[in-house]
DNA sequence: CTTTGTTGATTGACCAGTCAATAAACAATC
DNA sequence: GATTGTTTATTGACTGGTCAATCAACAAAG
């Protein structure tokens, strides 16, 4: 039965499982057991591959990261102009691919975790400095001073935004999101 | 060594020492009994007045949400005119009372509580609807019909900021927070 | 002596992590 | 191409510990 080159498959079904998971039944109650289960395997194989349940979530929040910070660049990558950055940096928040119930609920248990595991705090704070320096660049020349506090108001309403559809009864619209953002910052640039 | 009428005071000692454990050890390790330590008393003793562990949780919730709604009346009660009202809720979001680094830890977790238990995200619902209830009716006179789209995209700002500040190293400056509301607001009434 | 407050001890369940054992795939040697 | 050994994959069973919840018993106050 056992196939050679297993372990990057294992340990990508089990990330998106713990992902899952915690979607699912919320961090308090995840177990290695049910994450290994929903990943079609063992638990003591889960063990074999992350060693901790600490590193997998570890490892659970550095996909979602990498995932939104590909997301980014790509969408960078695509702009021309000024303009079309900041307009690419705040859809790229909203895209179908990160703007799921899933996705937004790792988020938010990432959030809490942040608050008292200093290795989670360390990879969000790098993935929200990073969000802001893109929106403060992209912002200088249309704004020029009031680049970085601009920048801070959009990153602040790209959270709450994301906070309100993460709790609220519809479906999210990633268009709708981006569109409010957009409309704010629209308002604030036409102010001197 | 048993005194009577002791039950309110320990159900307030436990209320309070859930929402500090919850803060400084995260909700993935809280335990009745570290609570129950902390509120100085036993685990047996905890579960004699609240029954369960999710019913402290709850306890603990319904505390921030009745301490903040109160703060919010009270705002509300002493603003005069329509901008003062506005003002009012918004930094009653960001009264030192509310906007301590405890307070919003609690605050995140309840978000992720209300993602999987009915009951959390009852409570956490009506709150919400409740400020951009507020916030729609206060803006009505200054923005006529934009007045529920402003009221959300202000509500959508509080709870960013929030977030920002919550994982954020220094110490939380409500003062800062509100006035960046503020500001964001003053320019979309601005703009026609 | 009943009500209220309080706890130590206990229980039953569960969980993270370990380990020994098995089985396939591969590789080298004869 | 048969033999032997090595690596990788995989799991069932186990362990040490912890936790929520229960209970019996005790102490004060009325």
């Amino acid at each position: 039965m056992p196939k050679l080159g297993m372990e990057p498959i294992r340990r990508d079904a089990l990330i998106k499982a713990t992902i899952a998971e915690i979607a699912q039944t919320g961090a308090l109650e995840v177990t290695v057991s049910r994450i290994a289960r929903r990943a079609g395997m063992s638990s003591a194989l889960a063990h074999h591959y992350f060693g901790s349940k600490d590193a997998m979530f570890l490892a659970a929040m550095r996909h979602v990261l990498s995932v939104y910070g590909a997301e980014v660049r790509g969408a960078l990558a695509a702009a021309d102009g000024p303009q079309a950055r900041v307009q690419a940096l705040i859809r790229a928040s909203f895209t179908p691919t990160s703007f799921r119930r899933e996705v937004i609920a790792a988020w938010l248990n990432f959030y809490v975790l942040a608050q008292t595991r200093a290795d989670a705090a360390r990879l969000l704070g790098v993935y929200q400095r990073r969000l802001v320096s893109n929106l403060g660049h992209a912002l200088r020349p249309v704004a020029g001073a009031r680049a970085r506090p601009l920048a801070e108001g959009v990153a602040a309403m790209i959270d709450g935004v994301y906070l309100r559809e993460a709790l609220g009864a519809g479906e999210p619209d990633g268009r709708a999101a981006a569109r409010m953002v957009e409309d704010w910052l629209a308002a604030q640039l036409r102010t001197a």
